[in-house]
DNA sequence: AAGTGACATAAGTGGAGTTTATAATACCAC
DNA sequence: GTGGTATTATAAACTCCACTTATGTCACTT
């Protein structure tokens, strides 16, 4: 028959008050409840582990012994229960994050000085571009996958699996070179560049870019391609071609010799946190999510 | 609210089977009981220890936190298990026993290898005469006190509260030197011997000789005493008193120059096992004393 | 000898814990 | 797509465990 951990840490009470009735007064409990769970417990072990003296009771030999892995047990209970509780004040724990490089630039300082702030709560940051990161949350490798996504890209299965907080709505800008016959032009439509040469950035960003394009009436003509918004701004600087960019990217950096426009036929991005469903119900998940969605501009 | 150590048991079933019903299975209950488990434990600790899936469910951090120690609490469970059913088998343990002299020449031995044989029970000895045997065994320093006793002798106080199995019954015999003259006499009472000199034993085998005597009619001439078995009988071998002595003293060392003769007045003494109340239910206890009276001739 | 505090036992009761039944949801095979 | 089979949760009913109350006994104390 199988020990009920109740009923050994019970014994554990009723050695260390030297009685059962002391032990029940401790318990907030009548003696003979506890001298019913003393005896089914000696019952399952098929021996006596107290002494029965009118004075309290004496420990057998079994009983020690029962009482050392009664301790332990106590102390793993107590131990567990107080690093729950650090956990549930988010004083502890670490939420890993996995975010595209932009939002690690921006958004996730802002967040991480925030949570610092107020709570002992541990980020590990990952960069990583939306589908990897989603990968990474499915794995279990992230808690939060800071994505980003086009109104006119399809839904991706995977992301449907995840429950989402919207951080942000990221508008997207034109770039162009100071030089730029159109760079000052009043009225700027996105077709007024239809002849230029363009730089795209990853994939989704250029189904994007081609998508408004479209929506514009042209095919736009795709010289360059790189994800990395520094280098972007550098071509567009020097010239050689015309490109978007989101805010967010620009916030992160700023080519000083570029000209940011917006134009009407230009659509944003939504900044979206992802996590397991249900996983916002995780306090300290749940800091982060907040902290992620307070900074908002 | 503090945990309840069986739910903490439950919940590392569940992660271990990676989900709810896989566990109840496992438990032999139904998917609805161990839910019921997880979801009270979960409200207590104030956060979701599982994150739902269709497929079964995955631990949160704090899930996997609580994991750990719920695999050492079982660990300790499970460790005092098999320890617990060792020392019902009798197959580990000491068993402490207080004993006179002239029972640990004889009793003993035959006891412990007994014991040695059929269980691996450890037997601490300790030489002892009843009235500090039975201080030892109040005092919790000895388990079993094997003593003697005279039945005109008043029982004390303490030896009345501890419980008793009897080994053995130990009739009193004559001791004559081979040169007395009654050596030999047929039909030997008490009295014959009332103008001899007498050794005497241990305070209470003094009050005994002296309580036959009176019975008998005379007062005994005591001239020497002693509590060692041997040294009565080399007092008596060389003619210079008679004496009485147990035959388990007399089994344990024998005099070959001493006539050893019966008498009716002659009362013997009781040797029992004493042992704290309830104690004989405690196994290895309970061996111990079983072959204590097994081996009573 | 009465009082006190220990333990055990019996009987009654309330609630925790379990089962049965049902529903919702996701995945897989056909 | 659709049916079948996983998973989960939830509601309601029933069972039995685990308490309380009441009582008895024993030992020590006054």
């Amino acid at each position: 028959m199988s020990l009920d951990p109740r009923r050994v840490l019970i014994l554990k009470d009723v050695i260390e008050a030297t009685s059962i009735s002391g032990a029940a007064r401790a318990l907030g409990w009548t003696q003979p409840a506890v001298t019913h769970h003393i005896g089914t417990l000696e019952r399952s072990v098929g021996m006596p582990l107290l002494l029965r003296r009118t004075t309290g009771v004496i420990p057998t030999q079994a009983g020690k012994a029962l009482l050392a892995h009664a301790d332990a047990i106590a102390s793993h209970l107590a131990a567990a229960e107080a690093e729950l509780e650090e956990m549930r004040l988010c004083k502890a724990g670490t939420v890993r994050v996995a975010a595209f490089p932009s939002a690690l630039a921006t958004l996730i300082p802002h967040a991480m000085t925030r949570i610092h702030k107020d709570s002992g709560l541990k980020i590990r940051l990952t960069e990583a571009e939306p589908d990897e990161a989603m990968k990474l949350l499915h794995d279990d490798d992230v808690d939060v996958a800071v994505v980003f996504s086009y109104s006119d890209t399809q839904p991706t299965d995977i992301s449907e699996s995840f429950d989402r907080w919207t951080i942000a709505m990221d508008p997207v800008a034109l770039l162009l070179p100071p030089t730029h016959p159109l760079a000052h032009k009043e009225d700027l439509h996105l077709t007024d560049l239809a002849d230029d040469a363009w730089v795209a950035g990853c994939p989704r960003c250029r189904e994007h870019l081609v998508s408004m394009a479209h929506r514009a009436g042209f095919e736009p003509r795709i010289d360059h391609e790189t994800d990395d918004y520094v280098v972007v701004q550098s071509l567009v600087s020097q010239g050689l071609a015309v490109s978007v960019l989101p805010m967010v990217a620009l916030a992160a950096y700023r080519n000083e010799d570029v000209v940011v426009r917006d134009a009407p036929e230009l659509t944003g991005r939504r900044i979206d946190a992802l996590f397991r469903p249900g996983a916002d119900r995780v306090p300290s998940i749940a800091a982060v999510l907040g902290a992620l969605t307070n900074d908002a501009v």
